[in-house]
DNA sequence: GACATATATCAACCGTTTTTGATATATAGA
DNA sequence: TCTATATATCAAAAACGGTTGATATATGTC
């Protein structure tokens, strides 16, 4: 059964398609050195505001970033459950990790 | 710089895009039981045949799995060196683990 | 209140991805 | 060689995703 090895699947695939885009994964690399402002971004990208925008909309929505107004700014952040649950995930299908859990038989 | 926290941005959206779709995420997990031949996978996930085999040619295609015919059969394995890769970059990314690469400035 | 700045949302457009059904190729066995 | 099985490829349609420019909302300042 594919939920012993991991139970999230569809979470899976929203997390991996937040990071299929060359931009996302730039604004997540940025990230990774602390929070940002969406004006900071901007210019670290080079990118249209609305076009920014809409890329941290998809990342926000699949949990992997945060947000949080202060005064006129709104800040973006890395949530750690979604990079650890990432990382959870390449580490549940590597074979070999999970021959305990399904019958003898099908695991080499 | 981007290229100090993970140095493959290319190739790690494209690991994330073969990750993307759900159906393919399956396969995945199925995989980590340990190779499987395409008819295989297409009982399991009662998938159409071209439906399937388009699928795997994107996993395959981004280094996902790998492929060996034996007699009418091709059997796909995962690639481990791309499980390794995504468990790297979500390791890379999280805020705080590079802290010594780069400027005291920009880091929290 | 009027204005400026930061960010989000919307609609239109365009290109890409996915699905489907049909056909092609490869292998094996009779 | 003929037939059956396994898989890949192709073309057309449908669905989806990303970009752009315009507009809306929220906040702060004068």
């Amino acid at each position: 059964m594919a939920a012993t090895v991991f139970p999230d699947l569809d979470r899976a695939s929203t997390w991996f398609h937040a990071l299929s885009d060359p931009t996302r994964v730039e604004i997540v690399v940025l990230l990774s050195h602390g929070e940002r402002c969406v004006c900071e971004l901007q210019d670290a990208l080079r990118a249209a505001q609305s076009r920014l925008s809409f890329h941290l909309g998809v990342l926000k929505d699949a949990g992997v970033v945060t947000d949080r107004r202060e005064g006129r700014w709104v800040y973006y952040a890395l949530n750690r459950n979604a990079l650890d649950g990432i990382a959870d995930f390449a580490r549940a299908v590597k074979p070999g990790k999970h021959a305990g859990s399904c019958q003898a038989a099908c695991c080499a």
